[in-house]
DNA sequence: TGTTTTTAGTACGATATCGTACTATATAGT
DNA sequence: ACTATATAGTACGATATCGTACTAAAAACA
């Protein structure tokens, strides 16, 4: 490969990384003191796909480390925003479920962003967004099977 | 905004998020025990813009707190890959150039990391991919020019 | 059924990132 | 020139993230 072609791999993820770091930034600038996009996340994902998710499926869909996301969790069980029980099915796991806070806290902090996507939509409307997740899309999932092993992320 | 709109933003910004988790894992993969994509970073970017940048300018460029900068010029100073001489110009400020041993590094990883450019080129060909990007440095400059105040970062 | 291996979660330590506060120097305003 | 303000970098403390090692339970297997 040359290094032309090289490089323009490398811009790209590039900006992928100024992009995730401005957004993570304007997300955070709305989000109660203390709490992080990492939080939210977290909340948010659990109302997509449904609570009672165990830690370790939380941590798959962030592609973190699960120690990553016991201390993430604790963090939202300190706050009262998500409940963590045993798992009926599996002495080993847990289950986590929102709290009424949880969920008020994800309402308000999606009321606050929506203000900044608004703004953005002004210029990049949601067509223009629609257009280039699917192709965002196919690249995390080549980028989720290239890693090797499956690891415990 | 109804919530479907708003939740294309989401997407998009979670798609961006993860891809940067992945990227950032596959490419700390291929550095030296120890090294992240932020050590790397900086040392590519003062290759492409020539060394001699000054701590603040290479903050901004990364969109990080100039105390994040502090810290990862402190560790590449540690290891002999950049030298951090004062600014001649301007008596607070510094300069930071590459060592001979920061540019075998820069080169070294680079090599690393171009078989897994490589292989991402096979599904996803340089075409693909600079489709793309102009549309991120769009989106990538608007986000940096929402930012209100254009703090210290 | 008893043993081995795998898996879910946590404890712990190391480093990264970030915000606040501080120092030194430069710039602006008078 | 003198003072006030702004800027560059750092010190320091808090939290986030991550890797390694550990425990307990489940699954695989003999």
């Amino acid at each position: 490969m040359d290094s032309k072609t090289l490089a323009t791999y490398f811009t790209f993820f590039n900006e992928i990384g100024i992009i995730e770091q401005l957004s993570r930034n304007m997300f955070e600038a709305r989000l109660p003191a203390g709490f992080l996009v990492s939080h939210f996340s977290v909340l948010n994902h659990l109302i997509r796909v449904q609570d009672g998710r165990t830690p370790l499926e939380l941590a798959s869909a962030f592609q973190v480390p699960k120690t990553t996301m016991t201390h993430t969790l604790s963090v939202l069980e300190r706050h009262g925003l998500v409940a963590i029980k045993p798992n009926p099915d599996d002495g080993r796991s847990k289950c986590v479920w929102l709290t009424e806070s949880g969920r008020m806290f994800r309402e308000g902090a999606i009321a606050s962003m929506a203000a900044d996507m608004a703004t953005m939509a002004q210029t990049y409307p949601p067509e223009f967004i629609a257009d280039i997740i699917p192709k965002l899309s196919e690249i995390r999932v080549f980028l989720d099977a290239l890693r090797d092993p499956p690891s415990q992320r």
